[in-house]
DNA sequence: TTTAAATACTACTTTAAGGTAGAAATTAAA
DNA sequence: TTTAATTTCTACCTTAAAGTAGTATTTAAA
């Protein structure tokens, strides 16, 4: 019950880079060592974040990472969903591909309506409504 | 926001056995086929039961496995447990080994209320509980 | 007592995620 | 125009989980 750490190094990423909007850019030296995550691990995220077009990168000299969209418009939802988290934890705890209602897995029943609360929750919580001061870890 | 294989293999199992307790004794190879879970996987994850005393086996010509307690004592937190998988969803869905309220990750707020949900459906899941029919995949 | 059916042990291979290294490309400042 | 600060690209290394193979051990039936 754990995301990856690429999700996870994308949430904390981004959480960051909303809540410093007024610096008007991130460079990836900077958020490597603000955020603890290895400089070359994070510099392939960020390319990555950059094509799934939730960041816009200036590249050269002076050049750094920003929003590519208002942080009330990202949600936790879809960070997991760029980066294939979603597939997994939205159809089955056990790992089914296919959830048949008429095939109910062993754990359907009692999974329904935590699942629901989890997606509804990743749902709603955008960048801006993110609150937590602790970017690390 | 997945479980391991290996508690997702230990969870239908269980389950499987704890359904059929009427038959005396499981054998690794009935169980492989019928679980569709690798032979020679299974029965290291059988001997991991066997260890932590959740399954009883008799060795030799005849032999097989069978729960070593009641049904309704195991839930499906004990398993977690035993497989380690725990520590991970409990503490923090982005890692973090010390929770620590006074200083907050991100997601705290919005994780506490699912996690609490979650954590009380696998502990109140016992496999005498579990009614779904399909232990597959 | 031999044999067949079972679990248990030891060791290896495969795969995917996580992480690292080095150099190329870009761009503004000096 | 050179240089330094930056992102980007390509390729590789490391690690842990998943899975496989072969053999030893146990035990009841034949
Ligand atoms: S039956 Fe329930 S737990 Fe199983 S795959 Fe479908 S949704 Fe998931
Ligand atoms: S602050 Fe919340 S989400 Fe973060 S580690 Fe603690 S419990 Fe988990």
């Amino acid at each position: 019950m754990q995301l990856s750490n690429t999700s996870k190094y994308a949430i904390r990423i981004l959480s960051y880079i909303a809540k410093n909007e007024d610096k008007k850019l991130q460079n990836a030296k900077e958020l490597s060592e603000i955020l603890e995550i290895p400089y070359k691990f994070l510099t392939k995220i960020m390319t990555d974040l950059v094509n799934k077009e939730f960041i816009l990168s200036i590249r050269g000299r002076e050049g750094g990472y920003k929003l590519a969209r208002s942080a009330s418009t990202i949600s936790v939802l879809d960070i997991l969903n760029a980066f294939n988290e979603l597939t997994h934890f939205s159809e089955c705890i056990l790992g089914s591909q296919t959830c048949d209602p008429q095939k109910k897995c062993i754990l359907h029943d009692q999974w329904a309506k935590p699942r629901t609360l989890i997606k509804q929750m990743f749902a709603e919580t955008t960048l801006e409504k993110i609150e937590g001061e602790d970017f690390k870890t």
